[in-house]
DNA sequence: AGTAATCGCTTAAACGATTAATCATTGGCA
DNA sequence: TGCCAATGATTAATCGTTTAAGCGATTACT
């Protein structure tokens, strides 16, 4: 009880007892007397014993980490789902290894083989741009859309544009511009495929997708948003609080007032959104809520029990597919008032 | 060559010759002859040998392993932090586990010790407002700023700020105010010295401690920016970007324009100060040189180097505590024109 | 009563790598 | 020629845990 680090067999030692014995009392997997079960837990406790991973890795083949991996470069979202993953993991006996792509699609795999090489026992990805994974050595769980082939758990992006819609159209907007990022990311068609659902076939909806603006579009490029306000747009429905901030300095330097004179909305629910003035109206996702489904279908599989079996690529298939998005409504939307100066307006506060 | 998962007795039955010699070949410590070592090289890489993390590390007691500690909850440097760490880690030959304390302080050991029982090798801690880093059972690179005692690396944030004051200072800016968030924070505390110091002794500087609002200050409550302008205030300094954006939108939204009236500027370039309009003047932090270093120092110890030696505590030193910021200059900062109706302003420049 | 099953524990063999100790061979040098 | 050193490889122990197999002794079954 004096030496260095506590193993197995000091316990053993102690208690006179065979390590196996102490093994097996500890994981509760062979036969053991219960009080003798009780007294090794106890002097377990005693010598604050801690079990080596090095030792249980080598010797059960698993090394009780999940790997996660963020492709896009600096993604905002990364600490909601890092948090969420590793609450999850955690609390499953899971730890969590970082492995990021740096934006680079081809280093996307390379990070993933990084993460087989040191062992993990299954991985957390979320895909860059609808990119397939291949059949890795382990299982994998993907969040991407509920529309994608292969995925694992996600939010339910369309009915959270469906939701979005919805807000909109009940509040009299009727002509909305949807700020979109890359036509190839799937979530992103999925929210522009809903929002257009939910603000039903009268209004007038157009996407523009920042990605395929004119020559490199710059992060602080101006949008020409107010020039849309004035043909009539009523509302800024972005697929990313990053962009919805975007749309609302814009407007706001442009004079226009948010959101007396336009609506402006968000997705994601990211930090900034509570911050700015107006705060954003925004779709939260319930990451935790997602975190866990994945985790539990990863070491579903990797302890080998019934539920969430292994899908050909080594996907894992989770208990519910799709998770709903929660709308939040702040300060940036408001009800639609035309400010067409060929209209009647009143009384515009 | 055709069982499953190759090892060093593969590839030391492949070429007939004992395990140890083929370890020591491709450790490159013990003695085999060149060609021997080239051959055995060669196989490997036929045979796509990847060593066991988990048999080396119960071997040799080291896992390869860096743990990632964050505090603040869902803090938005997360994903610049976490890149950079991984990314130096990686190169080093190290993997990256994440440890997040989920805001609570108390969290903060517990998530620690988690990590050292995964067996981490070291640790990189950004701690939690001067939060002072306790005896731990392994070396720790502590991120913080250069003026707490037991930082090993991190950004020179006194001079960050005095780069900032200057640049206000230089745009004719004398009555300049500090948003800043809790008094706590001895890098929050050395970026107000740094800008004061920047400004000049004939500034009139004021500083609002966020944290210390009345009654709980909810994210979106105005702070009365508006006001501040009223009374002659030319520009705000915001300690992080968030709040500078939080200040512009606050601003824009009650019909100042920045920067023609007033001045806003942030720190960290945060991904959101490149696309609000106008684009916020910030300070950016050298997090790839930072994490460098910090990795280098820990590795340093951990492999047991002669530069970089263990403190007291189990913190590591670098080869430069300090890093420099850089000064962004973007569209939210311009040349002060007092708007006081009662002064007489001449060409203010 | 005789056989079988059960219980509670121990023995011992892995898991895959590292590394100190050892051994065989050869060359150098007196 | 004879001895020592250097070289290049092997042997075997070890890291800490899990787990299949084994083994008395008690209990149950027919």
């Amino acid at each position: 009880m004096r030496s260095e680090k506590p193993k197995l067999a000091m316990i053993a030692e102690t208690l006179s007892v065979s390590v196996a014995t102490v093994s097996n009392a500890l994981s509760g997997k062979g036969r053991v007397s219960p009080e003798l079960a009780d007294r090794i837990r106890e002097t377990a406790r005693d010598l604050s014993y801690v079990p080596s991973m090095a030792g249980r890795a080598l010797r059960t083949g698993r090394s009780g980490v999940l790997g996660l991996v963020l492709p896009d470069i600096a993604n905002p979202l990364f600490p909601q789902i890092a948090q969420a993953i590793e609450q999850a993991a955690s609390t499953a006996g899971y730890g969590v290894l970082i492995g990021d792509s740096r934006g680079h699609t081809g280093v996307q795999t390379e990070a993933i083989d990084r993460l087989i090489d040191r062992g993990v026992d299954g991985m957390v990805v979320i895909p860059r741009r609808g990119t397939r994974i291949s059949d890795i050595g382990c299982p994998v769980a993907v969040i991407d859309t509920p529309s994608t082939p292969g995925n694992t758990v996600s939010s339910d992006h369309w009915d959270g544009g469906r939701q979005m819609g919805a807000h909109l159209r009940g509040l009299g907007h009727r002509k909305v511009l949807i700020l979109a990022g890359s036509p190839q990311s799937t979530v992103q068609n999925d929210r522009v495929g809903g929002l257009k659902s939910g603000l039903g076939p009268d209004a007038k909806v157009e996407v523009v997708w920042l990605e395929k603006l004119a020559p490199p579009d710059v992060p602080g490029r101006p949008l020409g948003l107010a020039a849309c306000v004035r043909q009539g747009f009523t509302a800024f429905a972005a697929l990313s609080d990053l962009t919805a901030v975007r749309a609302l300095t814009e407007l706001q330097g442009a004079g226009i007032a948010v959101p007396d004179q336009a609506s402006v909305a968000g997705f994601d629910d990211l930090i900034w959104s509570s911050v700015v003035t107006p705060s954003l109206t925004t779709l939260r996702m319930d990451m935790a809520e997602i975190a866990r489904l994945a985790v539990a279908a990863l070491t579903a599989v990797i302890e080998g029990l019934p539920r969430g079996r292994v899908a050909a690529s080594g996907t894992v298939t989770a208990e519910r597919p799709s998770v709903p998005m929660m709308l939040v409504v702040r300060q940036s939307t408001g009800p639609c008032r035309s400010l067409l100066p060929d209209m009647a307006e009143g009384a515009g506060q």
